[in-house]
DNA sequence: GTATATGCAAAGGGTTTGCACGGTT
DNA sequence: AACCGTGCAAACCCTTTGCATATAC
């Protein structure tokens, strides 16, 4: 739905609608989250001559107007994501290195306290936590 | 206190003590927590001659054997910690870069829910969660 | 027409690795 | 004596930046 919305949204930060950008956000999308490499590989399937150093530069902007956010999953590359898409917690399994989510629900009670504490108002999108999942912890030495 | 256990816990990792091992584990101590660059700084007060790589396969070594950690706190470089100093998790302001911490209690109801719904066991210490701290999130746009 | 965005290539952090030497066990 | 750990330098990955050209407005 609300197809040309995020034209108003680039527009209303001062930036222009290209080709690239729009090419940059659907691959976000159609990926549902990815690191840069992995959404150039998305947008080339479109466009062959896209550069990388195009799509840093549109997920920043991207994210500056808040269209797609970024978390922190491993120790490589971000892995950014479309805002608007149900938003979740990574959980990331150290030893045998899956992520699975949840819904970002389960942390408000966390974040209340977080906030009334500390007056620390945190982005959940943003959160990977990192652990052991439920086949590791078990399984564990 | 506990003049040599690290010495004991490094054995039965397997591992042997070396002067640059003992240097490291107590740079961390001494700061606290710093980046591999800041502990090998740290370090060199000491002993001038030692290496980054040393400090990189030391903070491994000793993070396989649990007398360290790391949290992944900024873009940048990750901030290793001794583990034994009380355990905390990071709040990182994203709007202007202030790191604080908060007793990592505060997080074990959501942990606890965390384990229950999905076998999701959480290394706290790893934990740093972004967003705006007090005055950037009541001063904010 | 003007300012912004792009492509390209080079530079820049941070981290890892191969190898020969030196130290711990 | 055997093996692990170290220093050094090169390689690597990820990201940013300078500059000339192309494009949206």
């Amino acid at each position: 739905m609300a197809s040309a919305e995020w034209e108003t949204t680039l527009r209303r930060g001062g930036y222009r609608i290209t080709p690239q950008r729009q090419l940059v956000l659907e691959s976000v999308e159609r990926l549902g989250h990815g690191t840069p490499e992995e959404i150039l590989t998305e947008v080339q399937r479109t466009a062959t001559g896209v550069n990388l150093s195009t799509v840093y530069r549109n997920l920043e902007v991207l994210e500056e107007v808040g269209l797609v956010t970024h978390a922190h999953i491993g120790h490589g590359a971000p892995t950014y994501h479309s805002v608007g898409e149900h938003v979740h917690i990574h959980l990331v399994c150290d030893h045998c290195g899956s992520v699975e989510s949840v819904d970002a629900g389960v942390a408000d009670p966390f974040l209340d306290e977080l906030r009334s504490r500390s007056g620390f108002v945190t982005d959940v999108s943003h959160v990977a936590l990192h652990g052991a999942c439920r086949g590791c912890s078990t399984a564990s030495s």
